[in-house]
DNA sequence: CCCTGATTCGC
DNA sequence: GCGAATCAGG
């Protein structure tokens, strides 16, 4: 398999995009893991946090070394440095990593009672999303679609019986025999859940089952439209 | 074990 | 230039 101008530019995308090297080579077909991150370095693409490197940063840290090719700094007679590691730690994130996590809201951190809500964590990134096989959108950290984890709830409802929520299914209602869909969201006041009876076995009843399940196809037989962003392959 | 990205090195 | 083999952290 070549590195077309079509694949090399995908890979940049992809890769840019935040997926793993392994999903890229996934994507692309015809190449390993290995080749998608060989070939993202021969071009340069920004290296992304691996496990490997952060052993080592030579941040400073260790002085100790007498270089012998520096002719500057030599003074300092017996005296060992006190700690000079103080400053050029906190630098490390200045760049805005591609897949910098939101931090989530969490109920843990309520100290007061809060009357205003604390101001929503604007998302600094643009978001972390990545393209399935198909052309379709990947479901992202912050999408609202019921299938992700709905948030947190800001502040805690009383479960009192309200006019709106007559007929709801409450979250203290939720058991192992009913829908547990979600259904507008957390926090407004008529958030409530399906309560249908359940598919057996499943959270979920038969209805919404259909919306959070879908049937994995192979790779192979899941790849019918190839996108051709530009036309094509060049003929010439 | 699985995963990840980085690096090396023969081709 | 390419990518398998290897390394090393999570």
């Amino acid at each position: 398999m070549t590195w077309t101008d079509e694949r090399i530019e995908q890979l940049r995308r992809l890769w840019e995009q935040g997926m793993t090297a392994s999903q890229i080579a996934e994507e692309l077909g015809g190449v390993s893991r290995n080749a998608v991150i060989g070939k993202a370095h021969r071009l340069g693409l920004q290296s992304r946090p691996s496990p490997v490197r952060s052993a080592e940063t030579p941040v400073a840290a260790e002085a100790p070394a007498p270089a012998p090719a520096e002719p500057v700094e030599a003074p300092v007679a017996a005296k060992p440095a006190p700690a000079p590691v103080a400053p050029a730690v906190e630098e490390e994130e200045a760049e805005p990593a591609v897949a910098t996590p939101v931090a989530p809201v969490t109920i843990t951190e309520q100290p007061p009672i809060v009357t205003t809500l604390p101001p929503p964590p604007a998302p600094p990134q643009q978001m972390v999303r990545s393209i399935g096989p198909g052309g379709f959108q990947r479901q992202g950290p912050g999408d609202q679609h019921p299938p992700a984890t709905p948030a947190p709830p800001r502040r805690l409802v009383p479960a009192k019986p309200s006019a709106e929520m007559a007929g709801k299914t409450s979250l203290l209602e939720l058991n192992d025999k009913i829908c547990k869909w979600p259904l507008g969201h957390p926090g407004e006041p008529d958030f409530h859940f399906c309560g249908q009876p359940n598919n057996p076995g499943f959270p979920y009843c038969l209805d919404h089952c259909s919306v959070a399940y879908q049937a994995q196809l192979p790779r192979r037989d899941r790849r019918p439209p190839p996108p051709l962003p530009f036309g094509g392959p060049r003929v010439r």
